[in-house]
DNA sequence: CCCCAGTCCTGCGGGC
DNA sequence: TGCCCGCAGGACTGGG
């Protein structure tokens, strides 16, 4: 699931769209229901055709294309989107075509085998009130300490859940969540309110640290295969994980204990009860 | 404020 | 071998 490595990694595979001048918008004609779009395509199509993408860059786990008129594009891969400028992985999930002149890319393509994924088109106006700083939090490469701490540190949420919450800090998903607090040493369970200054500290540096390596590998890529860096590439940090979907296996850190999984919020956590607590 | 369950969706893998 | 069911979870919603 695209969190902010992976999406990271797909703003920069498809930075080459910047320049470039949006011709035709088209829907795929698979059979399977169409991914959410907003407006509908008419009324989409009709305000990108002729415009040209000024910039791109990451709003935590989104994608922002904004236009030179300054209506902003916005990709929510969410669960199985990819955003690729060729070689989707197959035709059947290839859900939008945005056809691209006059700069190096060609097509810029969103692919999501469960559908899951939103593509929006917001005025600026739009987009500061669903989109901004009140409603998503500060990055979580961007962050300082002090700011994750004074967010959080009023919560009596476990620190685990606390993370996900896209309003408070933005980009961490499931599978980083448990792998920051591996790295941290703390419990997912802890609630946040119970958390020291040394506790903020450790989850702060191990969030830039395993984030930042995250990057580097070009995302995860999990057993179901969706998430790829290309076609034919998948990310590598996968091989990198201390915890996530390890439940029963030694913990690579103490070897001792045997990685466990809990459910917090309806979601898996993996941690090592030796080394968290 | 926070929690929980339900919603969307498809593919996969376990159990029988 | 095939079929059913549960599970994966990001973001959101409604009820408590």
């Amino acid at each position: 699931m695209p969190e902010l490595p992976e999406v990271e990694t797909m703003c920069r595979r498809i930075a080459p769209v910047v320049g470039c001048r949006i011709g035709n918008l088209k829907r795929s004609s698979s059979p399977l229901q169409s991914i959410l779009i907003y407006p509908r395509l008419s009324v989409f199509r009709r305000r990108v055709k002729g415009q040209t993408i000024a910039a791109i860059s990451r709003l935590g786990k989104r994608v922002v294309l904004e236009l030179e008129n300054g209506e902003r594009i916005v990709i929510e891969p969410r669960m199985t989107g990819l955003i690729l400028l060729d070689n989707p992985p197959d035709r059947k999930h290839l859900r939008l075509i945005f056809e691209l002149e006059g700069g190096s890319a060609r097509q810029l393509l969103f692919w999501d085998q469960r559908g899951l994924g939103v593509v929006r088109l917001l005025s600026p106006g739009e987009f500061r009130k669903e989109l901004g700083p009140e409603r998503i939090g500060p990055d979580a490469l961007r962050i300082t300490p002090e700011i994750l701490r004074k967010r959080l540190v009023g919560s009596r949420r476990a620190i685990k859940v606390a993370l996900l919450d896209q309003h408070a800090i933005a980009g961490i998903g499931n599978l980083y969540a448990s792998e920051i607090l591996h790295r941290a040493g703390v419990h997912p369970a802890k609630p946040c309110n119970e958390l020291k200054p040394r506790h903020w500290a450790a989850i702060h540096a191990a969030m830039r640290k395993v984030l930042q390596e995250a990057i580097r590998h070009q995302g995860s890529t999990l057993r179901d295969g969706t998430y790829r860096v290309t076609r034919d590439e998948p990310g590598n940090y996968q091989d990198k994980h201390r915890v996530y979907q390890r439940a029963g296996k030694p913990c690579l850190q103490c070897g001792a204990a045997e990685i466990v999984r809990i459910v917090q919020a309806q979601r898996s956590t993996f941690f090592c009860p030796v080394c968290q607590r």
